[in-house]
DNA sequence: ATATTTATTCTACATTTGTAGAGTAATAAA
DNA sequence: TTTATTACTCTACAAATGTAGAATAAATAT
């Protein structure tokens, strides 16, 4: 199962804090915040989904992430490389190189990047 | 408006053949392949979020994509760089570089790319 | 003790998405 | 010309999504 649009945006706020409880993560929704009994529906499928966890503390609950920023993203990519990129990262890699507008520095600190890469094949 | 997941899958096909009539489409998909009618549905939606266009043959009708893969694509890419990497494309491509694990063949490839790219800065 | 705030659950409802049958018109095959 | 095939439109409907009010329980402030 999926996240949906709405769901990853609460995710992303979960990611930042680590962990929160409801009143902080409605909280850290820019305006117009949505209602707390909105956040709560989307907590309640993400914790079906598995994509959120809690723990409880007193009379309140601790939500926390249950799959990491990075897996979650990484997942994400590999979906688009292979829909796009017929399943190659190289090829994916050299569309981005090409298209995305780094900087004459970025472009060099990312060929650092790749030469340290190489070394430990 | 964005594309919904079955719709990206038309367009999938779309984009590989450029145009295509209905017959075409259908005969595309993987098995279990969906109903002509499905497939009919899918298309209106796409031309009312005009993504999609259509040039009347005679009897029927030959649909082409309105926006093309690669931009439809980098939008894409643009948006998760944005909510994963804080709008940071050169720390996306550092991540990137990490987490994919492209063969020295690969890499090497890449870096030759970049090295050009530096070079007309 | 009473009023107020907060967290959680239940219920609800409009929209969007995924999927396709029924009907219709037009063309092609028998 | 009767029949079968196609493409397209209309209508439908279940599931998922986005959003939140009502009710309840518990905790805190007065």
């Amino acid at each position: 199962m999926e996240l949906s649009n709405s769901e990853e945006q609460l995710m992303q706020i979960l990611w930042k804090k680590e962990k929160a409880l409801m009143k902080d993560l409605v909280e850290a929704y820019p305006d117009p915040k949505p209602a707390t009994t909105t956040v709560a529906t989307l907590l309640k499928r993400m914790q079906d989904k598995k994509f959120v966890g809690y723990e409880q503390q007193g009379r309140s609950r601790e939500y926390f992430p249950r799959v990491s920023k990075k897996n979650y993203f990484s997942k994400q990519m590999n979906g688009m490389i292979k829909s796009f990129f017929n399943n190659s990262a190289s090829q994916f890699a050299s569309f981005f190189t090409e298209e995305s507008d780094l900087s004459e520095k970025e472009l060099i600190e990312l060929r650092k990047l790749i030469d340290e890469k190489i070394k430990t094949k």
